[in-house]
DNA sequence: AAGCAACTGAGACTCAGTCTCAACTTGCAC
DNA sequence: GTGCAAGTTGAGACTGAGTCTCAGTTGCTT
């Protein structure tokens, strides 16, 4: 379960150099940082946890590696609620959709192969050929739910990520 | 199919008054311009073709309007692409969802009751009351892929739309 | 017709994300 | 190891969608 970044960092390296671009320490940093966070994250974040660090990278670098590691499949750009761009990054190939709880903000991964087939189904008979999708289901959690929480119209559910987000 | 507006500024008039707000001549002509287009579109372009028709309306109005009527529920706010948001006016309860082609910028809609289904089950599993959902599938569409487009790497779609979408 | 709450426009502001460019690395070639 | 071209970086200016403010205006209830 806890292995090392190793494996992705040469995997981003094999990808690095089929480009002709090269592995420099702030994206080895990048990489180290991403592959240690087990949860979805925001550019902004991802600068803001490498200050922290002492570890001086600017923002411009931490958008231009993002851009790159999804290139290379390492990582992955969702989209959580109806806000700006998440990140995550990929270990294996565990595809997943989200159910995002419009009253705590939480979000609950799921995965579903039937959906993933009916999916396929759909495309065929359009004769679309898909390489990617993303879904989300925005309504009340259980917990939540016995708390009493109405359901939110979806438009709010943006305000209530933005307040959560931010500090 | 050919219908008037006014059954819609009826309804919107009554959620205006049910919250204690008013109809005013920005909001009537708003609606009337919002369900003259029968596709997505964006709240800048909206602006725009207010701008060309003489209507003086302010950008702040446009957002404004847009919210109450999302609210209101007569139009969705929709993801297409990775982009940001689109509206559509809503007709009846037509539910549906978007293939979207990353070659030529296409959208094509579809709806499906068994994906509804399957949805609503996943959502029973986890104990999740849903309000909402937002399912866009990326890829190549016929046309295009007898063009010869390839699929292309899912970050790329931003960037095509946003070069489709300006002038 | 009056009064007041709601509405509007102009433009300042915010915030995520992009771009520019001079200075700095990396890594390949020798 | 050294040279050097190509790629990379940081600082900060910039962009564009969307929000906010506030003084002046308008719709609606009485």
């Amino acid at each position: 379960m806890a292995h090392s970044v190793d494996r992705e960092l040469a995997r981003f390296q094999d990808f690095l150099q089929q480009q002709g671009l090269k592995l420099t320490a702030e994206r080895t940093a990048l990489v180290r940082e991403i592959f240690s966070i087990h949860y979805h994250f925001e550019a902004d974040e991802l600068l803001f946890k490498m200050k922290e660090k002492g570890v001086k990278i600017s923002r411009a670098t931490v958008y231009r590696t993002l851009e790159l590691l999804v290139k290379s499949g390492l990582v992955r750009r969702v989209h959580l609620g109806e806000d700006h761009y998440h990140y995550e990054h990929v270990s294996g190939n565990s595809h997943h959709d989200h159910l995002i709880c419009t009253a705590c903000g939480g979000v609950i991964e799921f995965h579903d192969e039937e959906l993933e087939r009916l999916q396929m189904a759909i495309c065929a008979k359009k004769k679309f050929t898909p390489t990617f999708h993303n879904l989300q289901i925005l309504g009340v959690c259980d917990s939540c739910r016995r708390k009493g929480q109405q359901p939110d119209a979806p438009d709010r559910v943006r305000m209530i990520q933005q307040t959560r987000l931010r500090k």
